[in-house]
DNA sequence: ATCGGCTCGCGCAA
DNA sequence: TGCGCGAAGCCGAT
């Protein structure tokens, strides 16, 4: 079974050269299920030369963490491990990508350089400033979502409901199984030895390894996605949105990081189809749908994380309350800190803080709050992406950015009526969350800890 | 407990 | 050109 071209599209003009395929994994680190790198390797069998896999590391934003580190080293660690199994070197090149890779390249002769999708800013960039500098073929393959990307859609949708028809009728081209990745036959002059981890969380300024809270890794993520399906999926529609309940899949650090590709998890909840039929349309509208929009909105909108980049209606309701008056105004800080008079808000923060994730209920609530307490939209957007990128196991991440702008600046959601600074953005409130769960079970839960923020 | 109004614009039918 | 309906709500009337 050959890798599917619609997934497949070149970053620069040249031409692919006789030596070696490097795949190059950034956002989708694991071994099976990789489009990127069973691309990588159908390349290098037709010309029958090495494969070898890098992975780039250096400190792309002061935000990031030492939690989600040793989550990201812990999964890597697993891949080196599987990878040679199947005789193909990994290797871990450090220092700014558009520096490192093109020295590599030329030192192996590499012939192509398969790179695996993403939509944020940050990433593309260093795509493309590798694809622009190297004389042999760059190939992008969107390995991460079902649908490509491009394919899903040629332009930013206007809601989930424009972009839900277009998905449903593709996924029966591409919601198939996947292929193994073989053993590699043709051997390469790259030696690898051990990649050293803790070294690496040194060279970083990062902690030492410890125990995470979370098992990382393609083994943990596969045994987390077959409880869910066996024990929970069935309650998933009625349990979602209750914070108190375990009703949630808990994928998302696995899917962020690529450890768990969002196409295995869909055809093994489609395979079992002796699961409750609401329970699984509403779990995979949120695997699917809702998360491959947010790569479309990051995709296509350059301005994703400015009020600039929402709907008109929603930049004109924003400006007409930019100078209401704001009952409650928080630093940065006093927010980061849980320092509000909101015990349900300060709540949700130290749930984030303690244990890297938010309930996604919560999600929403806290970033509507940041607006409500914050001089500006862009200020909250700014605070908001903060905090979620520092804490967050799944920050930086197209489904955070989205999240936070359909919270504050009404992105892919529609007009509500006038009220206080949210104009006609969607309003939620305490009395909202009293309706829906018991929020003192919550609040109790997540009570303060003076020690928890001495580590940062 | 349940329902309608709030409010905007896309996409499709006609 | 008209019309249905939408990413998770709120509020007041019944």
């Amino acid at each position: 079974m050959k890798v599917d071209e619609r997934r497949v599209r070149g970053l620069n003009d040249r031409a692919a050269g006789g030596g070696p395929v490097v795949y190059w994994m950034s956002r989708d680190q694991r071994v099976q299920d990789n489009w990127a790198l069973l691309y990588a390797q159908e390349k290098a069998l037709e010309r029958r030369v090495p494969l070898y896999v890098i992975f780039n590391l250096f400190r792309i934003s002061d935000r990031a963490n030492t939690r989600q580190y040793r989550f990201m080293f812990a999964g890597l660690k697993e891949v080196e491990g599987s990878l040679e199994a199947l005789s193909i070197p990994f290797t871990v090149l450090f220092g700014a990508p558009e520096d490192v890779i093109p020295v590599f390249v030329k030192k192996h002769n590499v012939g192509e350089v398969v790179v695996d999708f993403s939509p944020l800013r940050y990433a593309r960039t260093r795509r493309t400033k590798v694809a622009t500098q190297l004389s042999c073929a760059v190939t992008e393959v969107d390995a991460h979502n079902i649908i490509p990307c491009w394919k899903a859609s040629d332009k930013e949708e206007f809601a989930a409901y424009t972009f839900r028809p277009k998905v449903h009728r593709a996924l029966s081209e591409f919601l198939s199984d996947f292929p193994k990745l073989k053993k590699h036959p043709h051997e390469g002059g790259l030696k690898t030895k051990p990649t050293d981890w803790g070294a690496y969380l040194k060279q970083l300024s990062l902690e030492e390894l410890n125990d995470t809270a979370f098992a990382a890794g393609e083994k943990a993520a596969h045994k987390h996605m077959a409880a869910f399906i066996k024990a929970r999926l069935d309650m998933y529609h009625e349990d979602r949105n209750d914070p108190t309940k375990n009703g949630v899949s808990g994928l998302s650090p696995y899917l962020h990081f690529g450890q768990l590709s969002a196409q295995r998890v869909a055809y093994e909840v489609n395979k079992t189809l002796d699961n409750n039929k609401e329970a699984r349309e509403a779990f995979l509208e949120e695997l699917i749908v809702r998360r491959e929009l947010a790569d479309n909105y990051c995709f296509y909108n350059k301005k994703y994380d400015k009020v600039e980049g929402a709907h008109a209606w929603a930049q004109k309701t924003i400006a007409e309350h930019k100078e209401d008056v704001r009952e409650y105004l928080y630093t940065k800080n006093q927010l980061e800190t849980a320092k509000t008079h909101d015990d349900l808000w300060n709540a949700m923060q130290l749930q984030m803080v303690q244990e890297g994730k938010m309930h996604g209920w919560c999600r929403m609530y806290w970033a509507k709050k940041i607006l409500e307490w914050t001089p500006d939209a862009q200020t909250a957007v700014d605070i908001a992406l903060y905090l979620n990128d520092k804490y967050e196991l799944d920050g930086m991440d197209p489904n955070g950015v989205t999240g936070v702008m359909w919270s504050i600046c009404g992105v892919h959601d529609r007009a509500w009526n006038e009220r206080h600074i949210f104009g006609k953005i969607r309003y939620m409130n305490y009395a909202g969350a009293k309706r829906k769960f018991d929020i003192k079970t919550y609040i109790q839960r997540y009570a303060p800890n003076d020690t928890l923020f001495d580590n940062n």
